[in-house]
RNA sequence: GGGCGAGUGGCGGAACUGGUAUACGCGACGGACUUAAAAUCCGUUGGUCCAAAAACCUUGAGGGUUCGAGUCCCUCCUCGCCCACCA
């Protein structure tokens, strides 16, 4: 007898799978096609770790779950290679990026072979590669053209430890995503795209698309929609105006002060001379404070007085104007209407600095106008509002915008949080950008057929402190001529972030070689939409929405046929250490994939225990001994099909066996579609304790024979391997992954019996075995002659008799 | 402060639309096989009480709706993730 070796059978499959390269997309097939698309790593030095892991089991599973429904499957890998990661990883290691990077994927490709995922392997790709990039500068001249990406002089996120800009989407509570810093400011000039254009496309995709609500929420919460209204405040002794920005307009009676941002340029011209002081040095004061420390709302409310006075437009009251660091320049008009009688923020700053407070809801307190509304709109009724006390909020809110425009002094304003993309980084390993500055034309856009761009090879390609990017002093590089009129001129230094590459990477697999464009009409048109799109939380309000905005700007100048990119989008959740926190190199508490494997539970084991652990996108606790449970079914599964002696006398088909074979396909397709990818195989192990139980008794030989087939075709896209090692030994011509999905008939799956649960007052009593076809009379009859139920009720009278076909009667006495 | 989600055995987790709570797996305990161990196989395994049968209790806490609630409603507690002085 043979056991079950996994470091046998693997290695054997591996070279036959890739040699007939089954896995292969076709273009154009007659067969419906599927994109299963899960996101492809940055090739760290590392290796694949747990997350890698479970994402690509996942979605490996449900890719050869569809190809044996006979769909022509595209499911390809590639590597997100520049960028930052990437780029200090080499620094650590003192080697090129070039180098650092061919070495990694070359061992994620060892790694992928070894873990046997069903990629489709011709069209790798990999954003680094110059026939790769040249597309991605060529996207991102797109922009320039449409006007979507321009220059700015501006403040930006800075990351002194990575030496590099930074967009709003990847600063977390103030520190750099990807390396834990805290994100300074910076003054520098900056690629920017702006993404803000596309800010309600964004929300309104999300309407055609199958998200989970986490993720659409997360998206919309980001982009920020608010509606409001720009209003004029005129300034008093002055000829200035301020104009705020607000989404309570109807509390406009309400206000006290008006609160600029520090930043806010009016404030040189409005400030009294008395006041100028006070006010320069709170600007410094402001300047200096971390984003962090500005952002802390537990920080109390600091301010400093103008000495100037706005005039309410709508009753002429005298308004004080302050300056704080509670209101930000970068959102609305960096300058707020202060009411707080309704505004927590305010109330704080009013209370501090003994302002005045009038309360414009009945309540002649102090409540959020937030919560108001939320609780109870109708309930909300306008106070010290002269005409409109008494109105609801909802009605003296329409009123009060139509006096604001019929008075012309000022307008319905949407507002988003969204902020433009800004897009260049001062680093070395990423896509040159594509521009070249001219003293005559500015900034010029390198012709197509220039493009690429090459990275130029340079030795010191280390950050600096100054915010230039290190090709600036490549002086090959750096000094070129105009396009346009071919004077002396500079090319662009800055490279793109690395979400440039993985904007449009997808794209690339309908057509990875061609270099006339980034992919041709009819394969654009032949793959269409990415039919599920399987990736990590993190990347909500990054990647995945940067994409989508790559995407729809593409579709808007009609370079593809659709306008969302991901028809359905799924999150997996994080694989934590045995102890619940995060796996950390620093914790030393990491999991390495590949060791399990290499500890004889073979891949299969792996990508079953990472399967069974628990619901896909839940975040749950690794736990070693999960890969004990996989390989121990394997096992057994392996030495059911080992029984050679088995008696095949019988003649008939076992009808039970008839039932679970059925059963098993109806309920693994179904939790198969569900993603319930646990219970499936939880439903695969009961079905196979059934069949080792049975393999001692008296059998119909062919009903055997299908009872295994079942078995390892529903078992197949979860142990590749092992499915096709035991396929192999029933001497069935070609792959299993090829084979046609198993399909139930219904007509098994009829009981001919149930058991029947008997309570009497809710609780549980009895249960009885009846016919399926048993009349509501007769089973009254059973139940009421049950001797266990007799003598429950004994005298009582039975008030209900309620019955749930085939499954529950309930007596009430 | 805002958004989303979750609390079920010793552990990971099941439970379809309100209808047998604790499937499946891990661990633990007992037994078989073995000189022994591993592997495998067969049992037991939410709690209280108990010789046993039965009974009673149990899905974070409390209340409600219902013949019947892990599931629906209300109040509260705890935890996780994301965002956060966004006017």
């Amino acid at each position: 007898m043979e056991f079950y070796k996994p470091s046998k059978i693997e290695p054997k499959w591996q070279k036959i799978w890739s040699k007939k390269e089954i896995y292969k997309a076709q273009d154009f097939s007659s067969k419906p096609k599927f994109i299963m698309l899960t996101e492809f790593p940055y090739p760290s030095g590392d290796g694949l770790h747990m997350g890698h892991i479970r994402e690509y089991t996942l979605g490996d599973i449900y890719a050869r779950y569809i190809r044996m429904n006979g769909y022509n499957v595209l499911f390809p890998m590639g590597y997100d290679a520049f960028g930052l990661p990437a780029e200090n990883y080499a620094i650590k290691q003192h080697i090129s990026p070039q180098q650092s990077t061919s070495k990694n994927i070359s061992n994620f490709k060892k790694q992928f072979e070894k873990l046997g995922f069903s990629f489709d392997q011709s069209r790798e790709i990999n954003t680094s590669d110059p026939k790769y990039y040249k597309w991605t500068q060529w996207l991102f001249l797109q922009f320039f053209k449409k006007g979507l990406a321009y220059q700015e002089d501006t403040l930006i996120n800075w990351c002194p430890f990575c030496k590099t800009g930074l967009s709003n989407e990847e600063v977390i509570n103030g520190r750099h995503e990807r390396c834990d810093t805290l994100v300074t400011k910076k003054k520098l000039k900056q690629w920017v795209l702006k993404i803000t254009d596309y800010a309600e496309k964004l929300l309104t995709g999300l309407k055609t698309v199958d998200y989970p609500k986490n993720i659409a929420d997360q998206q919309i919460n980001w982009i920020g929609k608010s509606e409001g209204a720009l209003i004029d405040f005129e300034i008093k002794n002055s000829n200035q105006k301020l104009t705020i920005f607000t989404t309570a307009h109807d509390t406009i009676f309400g206000v006290t002060f008006m609160v600029l941002a520090p930043e806010h340029p009016l404030i040189a011209k409005i400030t009294k001379d008395e006041q100028i002081a006070s006010v320069r040095s709170y600007q410094k004061m402001a300047e200096s404070k971390s984003d962090l420390d500005r952002q802390d709302d537990n920080n109390p409310k600091t301010g400093v007085f103008t000495g100037a006075y706005a005039i309410n437009p709508l009753n002429g009251s005298h308004i004080p104007i302050w300056i704080s660091d509670y209101v930000l320049m970068n959102y609305g008009t960096g300058a707020i209407m202060s009411v707080p009688g309704n505004d927590l923020r305010d109330y704080q700053f009013a209370k501090k600095y003994e302002l005045p407070i009038i309360y414009t809801s009945k309540e002649n307190e102090f409540v959020s106008y937030q919560d108001q509304i939320k609780k109870d709109p109708t309930k909300y009724i306008m106070a010290h509002s002269e005409e409109f006390s008494g109105l609801t909020f909802k009605e003296g809110r329409k009123r009060i915008l139509k006096l604001i425009e019929d008075k012309k002094i000022g307008k319905k304003q949407i507002q988003y949080r969204l902020r433009d993309w800004i897009f260049s980084r001062q680093r070395y390993w990423g896509e040159p950008i594509p521009i070249i500055h001219c003293p005559d034309h500015g900034a010029v856009p390198v012709p197509e057929n220039e493009l690429p761009v090459l990275l130029p090879k340079i030795d010191d390609y280390l950050p600096s402190d100054d915010g230039l990017s290190p090709l600036s002093k490549v002086e090959q590089f750096v000094n070129t001529t105009c396009p346009i009129c071919n004077k002396p001129s500079k090319r662009e230094t800055n490279t793109m972030p690395n979400w440039a590459g993985s904007s449009w990477y997808y794209l690339r697999y309908f057509d990875p070689n061609n270099d006339q464009q980034f992919a041709s009409k009819d394969k654009l048109k032949y793959w269409g939409k990415v039919d599920f799109y399987l990736g990590g939380m993190e990347h909500t309000t990054l990647h995945l929405l940067y994409s989508r905005f790559w995407h729809n700007f593409l579709y808007d100048i009609g370079l593809v046929p659709f306008q969302e990119p991901y028809a359905k989008r799924r999150g997996q959740g994080i694989i934590l250490a045995t102890d619940g926190t995060k796996m950390s190199k620093s914790k030393g508490n990491v999991v390495n994939p590949i060791d399990i494997i290499d500890q004889g539970y073979g891949a299969d084991g792996l990508h079953l225990a990472i399967a069974f652990l628990a619901p896909y996108d839940q975040t749950t606790p690794w736990s070693p001994e999960s890969v004990v449970g996989a390989y121990r079914f394997l096992d057994r599964v392996y030495r059911l099909f080992q029984k050679t002696k088995l008696d095949f006398s019988l003649k008939e088909l076992d009808f039970d066996l008839e039932y679970q074979i059925n059963y098993v396909i109806k309920t693994v397709t179904e939790d198969i579609e569900g993603l319930n990818f646990n219970t499936a195989l939880s439903s695969l192990m009961e079905y196979t304790n059934k069949l080792y139980k049975l393999s001692t008794q008296p059998l119909n030989k062919d009903q055997w024979q299908r009872a295994l087939e079942t078995l390892i075709q529903l078992l197949a896209p979860f142990s590749p391997f092992l499915s096709e090692e035991l396929w192999s030994g029933l001497s069935r011509k070609g792959s299993i992954h090829l084979s046609a999905w198993p399909k139930y008939r219904a007509e098994y799956l009829i009981k001919s019996s149930n058991l029947i649960v008997i309570q009497v007052n809710g609780k549980l009593r009895s249960k009885i075995e009846v016919s399926s076809n048993i009349s509501d009379q007769q089973l009254k009859e059973i139940v009421r002659n049950d001797p266990r139920i007799k003598s429950i009720i004994g005298n009582s009278k039975i008030s209900r008799f309620i019955i749930v076909k085939n499954r529950l009667v309930n007596i009430v006495i």
